[in-house]
DNA sequence: TACTCTAGAGAACGGTCGTTCTCAGTTCAA
DNA sequence: TTGAACTGAGAACGACCGTTCTCTAGAGTA
């Protein structure tokens, strides 16, 4: 088997496991199951666990922004596009195994004791925070309601992954209509 | 010492680390050290160490839904009233030691895992919705105007408590107040 | 065929942690 | 004073987990 696919398998086991159960509550021993790539080659594409969970989140992020970014460009009217996100976060809470946001839960659990886990949750909550400012801008919008609809997602996420439901969604997204109207009033 | 005293210096003790650090990076040995009871108390006064997470949630549970509530009853007029819970929420995050929310953090670390857990997290959080139910009914305003609110403290919190800075909850205050003026108009 | 190298399976190691057990000291009733 | 019951300190136990090691089988090569 290709390194390189060796590499993609083991990502591929490690988040869904990762995400679906938390991340200490998954061995290694697991990954290797699941992924069918031996615990020596397991180490040797990752050489500690920190390294496996940093490459989670690292992959998780460009895919997850990834998925946001195409689901918005769908659209072309500035409002829209800003609406769109809150569209697409509803699409996201009702999927199979939704269990909320990934960085909120590894900060939860690993923030106070891993400053890597800590700096990529920052780092993911940044960029997201910056992609709405950026469509903000667009809007000719101003920048404050960036921070606005970004605690409204985040709170989205939070409830919907608490609840397992897609309606937070749908309140932000209410909720994002009017902080638009009145910013543009 | 008495059994109450023991058992108020055990939950003392067992709230500042699992906050602090997380629940499972927390060993029952760390909380017997820093409460001073004895291991075969500490078992006889929790028998597993579930039983005193969950003495843990819901201790904090009562204690922050009830300084939420003082601070609010501080103030007279219904819409102060519900701004003031986004001036506690500025209060609390400000607070040394501030690391988020603790039944989202938890959720995140033992959602997948503890039945328990996910149900306390969602029983607080419901409690906290419906409180912000009761503010907006008391102002004459629509009850999905809660939810709205709801959403944005959440979002408040976790962006708080990932960035360890209090704005959040000046952004929140300032997105509640345009939405109960929309609701109102 | 015989040799070498690689890689997988899983046993083994060392440490941690939840939980229980041992043992020595103390209290207190008779 | 004696003995029974209780208590605390911490050792011990058993399970788990991250990581490394061993052993064996197979592939490639001369």
């Amino acid at each position: 088997m290709d390194s390189a696919v060796a590499r993609e398998r083991v990502l591929d086991a490690a988040g869904t496991l990762f995400y679906g159960r938390g991340i200490q509550s998954v061995g290694m021993d697991e990954i290797r199951t699941a992924s069918g790539v031996s615990l020596k080659r397991l180490y040797a594409l990752f050489p500690a666990k920190d390294q496996l969970v940093e490459a989670y989140l690292e992959r998780r992020d460009t895919a997850w922004r990834g998925r946001l970014a195409q689901h918005v460009e769908q659209r072309a009217d500035p409002t829209e596009r800003i609406l769109a996100v809150f569209d697409h976060l509803h699409r996201w809470f009702g999927e199979p195994g939704f269990r909320g946001c990934a960085w909120i839960n590894a900060y939860g659990e690993l923030g106070a004791s891993s400053a890597r886990v800590a700096a990529q949750a920052r780092a993911h909550k940044s960029a997201f925070r910056e992609y709405l400012g950026t469509l903000v801008a667009d809007a000719g919008l101003p920048e404050r309601l960036a921070g606005q609809l970004a605690l409204l997602a985040e709170g989205a996420m939070v409830t919907a992954g608490i609840f397992h439901t897609g309606e937070p969604a749908l309140q932000a997204r209410e909720a994002a209509a009017e902080l638009v109207a009145a910013a543009r009033s």
